[in-house]
DNA sequence: GAACGTCCTGAACACGTGTGCATTCTCATA
DNA sequence: TATGAGAATGCACACGTGTTCAGGACGTTC
């Protein structure tokens, strides 16, 4: 006999499997002696309630599944940190299954999510696809998005927690204008993610905003990475006239550009200014220190949670929640020098 | 009716649950017309079988559990990816809990592995310290541990992979007295872990070797954590004679001490070298770029993941594995000047 | 002392799947 | 045609928990 059962308790407290079960859920149906005494009883046989059997029969297995793009993403990361620490709190577990943006792996996820009959299910950074939707909606199932980078086909049935990124990126563009930059320019991202999108909004917004004119030459988009960071920052230098700051749709791909800079002996920010988006670990060990746009990470992983729980517990929520970044000044961003 | 059962296809398909499980495990028990009619019935309604029941039924969850003290740690989260990865290959999900190494925390996540069943737990980078090991035993279950962060504990049921601390570390140093260094220096970890004590004792084996004498004060500690590499390499600076070279615990400490000798106008490499280890992303976007050890971190999350599955398939495997690590020499390291 | 209400307990079944065993069906052979 | 073997199927139960409902024990009231 590998576990002990409630039919095990039963036996030595010589009452029904049934009065055991009311008694370890504290129902008031048994008498308080009786409840007593099964519940020293189950103490000592180490008893451990088997969730399986629970979740067959209650139909709720108190667990969600969540979805990530990669889990060696520092960003993601620390979102699944935040996400793992509410579930845990509320007694909740997570299985996490990464989805590479591979299709074929996508769909083998939910397909798994969904023979475990997860309660909920949480999908970070993902471009939710035509494929994808419908698939989630199948299920039946809350969905909260975290990040979503799709633009919005929000059937009422799925909920998210999204970064106000047009806000946030009209506060880098003041920062920069405030400094007295002319000639901004912005490296994006390839995919058209929504992220990306939004962004670009509040740089053009910044610079209608101050009458500056939107220049789209000083517009180029890398991958998102520091390979194409780089290259992107190659092709403003190669201009005819160069900006004079530079803000990145991210961090990975500032630190892309930061080395392209470095390459070609340009200093940061004395010669130029550069502004990336996230603020992850690394932008605090870059020299010069990164300045950019730190985002709730954590916290927003556990928001989502938590809208999730009140989902499960027909709360109704607030089906968007955005959150707002902060602008952190650090040491690559300096007044121009002419 | 939530989701289909057997009983459902069964009704449609005029045959009996039994002869649909049949069916859908691709029993030869079953006419292969028969089979074919049910698979498609079971297609058509869009079934998915419940891994809750069958779990209850054949009392295996295809599920692991996995603990983490941060899922933040680059270099963990590269772990899990590769722990991910093979878990999908072979049908098992993850259920993942951080314990930030909190005793309490870590005594919920394994009460919580155990009510939900879990074949087996992989445990990255933890002290297993006295709480830990008998809660775990006593669950009857398969454990592997990444990078374990104790001396030796295996009764037998304990098997774990981890990287070879003291061949890679003499290899750093052979490195570096090829160089020409004499006075080389050691930043360690304060908690006493492990890998600490075995690169440590591979710093004094490499000396040995070359006949060079071991000096006390060239041994410092930081935190495993920038704050502490820089405060460390702070003293070292201090002393009368400091080093040519220093040679730290991780790259999160070497990131730190980087800092600090920006601080002081010292530059790396030409006046001190320094090496890392772990070889995170970061250190390829350091200035200069980092030279530190690479560990296989996602292979490594996937050969743990694949004992574990060769443990549940209850052939044996080796106990303790050892995988190699790689010197990447890189910027950060050159001949002392003079 | 009977009728009634309250409090507690146990019997029976449900959840969805897998499996040992008995049973039926099919077909070839005697 | 009867018999047997083997293939195909169904019956019954198990897994561990929760829940509905019926019923027993006990005390109170008329």
């Amino acid at each position: 006999m590998q576990h002990v059962s409630i039919k095990d308790i039963a036996r030595a407290a010589k009452v029904s499997h049934p009065t055991v079960s009311r008694a370890l859920s504290n129902s008031p149906l048994v008498k308080g002696e009786t409840a007593k005494r099964i519940r020293q009883i189950a103490a000592s046989l180490g008893y451990r309630p088997s969730a399986i059997a629970r979740s067959l029969a209650t139909k709720r297995t108190k667990t969600i599944g969540v979805v990530v793009t990669s889990i060696a993403d520092p960003f993601i990361a620390d979102v699944i940190s935040g996400v793992e620490e509410a579930a845990n709190d509320h007694g909740y577990s997570v299985f996490l299954a990464n989805s590479n943006a591979n299709p074929d792996r996508e769909v083998r996820v939910v397909h798994s999510f969904h023979e475990r009959r997860v309660d909920g299910i949480l999908v970070t950074a993902s471009r939710v696809g035509a494929l994808y939707v419908p698939l989630l909606s199948q299920l039946k199932v809350p969905i909260v998005l975290i990040n979503n980078q799709h633009p919005d086909e929000t059937d009422g049935f799925i909920y998210s927690v999204t970064i106000d990124n047009i806000k946030a990126s009209t506060e880098v563009m003041r920062h920069l204008i405030g400094l007295g930059h002319k000639r901004i320019a912005y490296i994006g991202d390839r995919g058209g993610f929504q992220s990306d999108i939004e962004r670009l909004a509040g740089y053009r917004q910044a610079l209608a905003f101050a009458e500056y004119p939107f220049l789209p030459e000083l517009v180029v988009h890398g991958d998102g990475k520091p390979e194409g960071g780089g290259q992107a920052m190659e092709r403003l230098l190669a201009l005819p006239n160069p900006p004079t700051a530079v803000f990145c749709y991210n961090d990975m791909s500032a630190l892309g550009a930061l080395r392209a800079l470095h390459g070609h002996g340009i200093k940061v920010p004395e010669e130029l200014s550069l502004v990336g988006f996230d603020d992850l670990a690394i932008a605090s060990y870059t020299s010069p220190l990164l300045t950019t746009v730190s985002q709730p990470k954590q916290q927003m992983g556990r928001m989502a949670m938590e809208i999730m729980i009140k989902l499960l517990s027909c709360i109704d929520s607030k089906t968007n929640i955005k959150v707002e970044g902060e602008l952190i000044v650090r040491e690559s961003t300096a007044p121009p020098k002419f």
